[in-house]
DNA sequence: GACATGACATAAC
DNA sequence: CGTTATGCCATGT
């Protein structure tokens, strides 16, 4: 079955809801939110929400895009704004990325079998 | 309704 | 590393 249309009324809660799961000093990215928040394929859609946010207690800095930079212009305030916010959770830069292989988010570490 | 734009992603070259 | 192309979806003109 194809993903069940949601109006951006409906997918707005459900996507700040994922993005306030993130634990401080990790990282996911906006495709990872999307697929959390049931909105597969809607990556852009959490990029409009989060810009649309307003609101001050949503961890918003701790998505970034699947490169893990900041998907945000370099000379925009919101850049700096981020970057510092990471930082100040332990998140340390690579230049201007972070690596998610020590920062990425996983909701449900899988249980390794061996 | 066509067209452009964007806090995106992925693949190909 | 880079650029281009394509898919994607909501908004604004």
């Amino acid at each position: 079955m194809p993903p069940l249309p949601v109006t951006t009324d409906q997918a707005y809660p459900l996507i700040f809801a994922v993005v306030r799961r993130i634990p401080r000093g990790k990282v996911a990215s906006y495709a990872q939110v999307a697929f959390e928040a049931g909105l597969p394929g809607r990556a852009r859609l959490v990029g409009r929400a989060l810009a649309d946010a307003g609101d001050g207690k949503l961890p918003w800095h701790r998505v970034v895009n699947a490169q893990g930079r900041i998907a945000l212009p370099k000379s925009s305030l919101d850049y700096v704004e981020q970057q510092t916010r990471l930082v100040a959770e332990g998140v340390i830069f690579d230049g201007d990325r972070v690596s998610f292989a020590r920062y990425g988010w996983k909701r449900s570490p899988a249980p390794v079998i061996d």
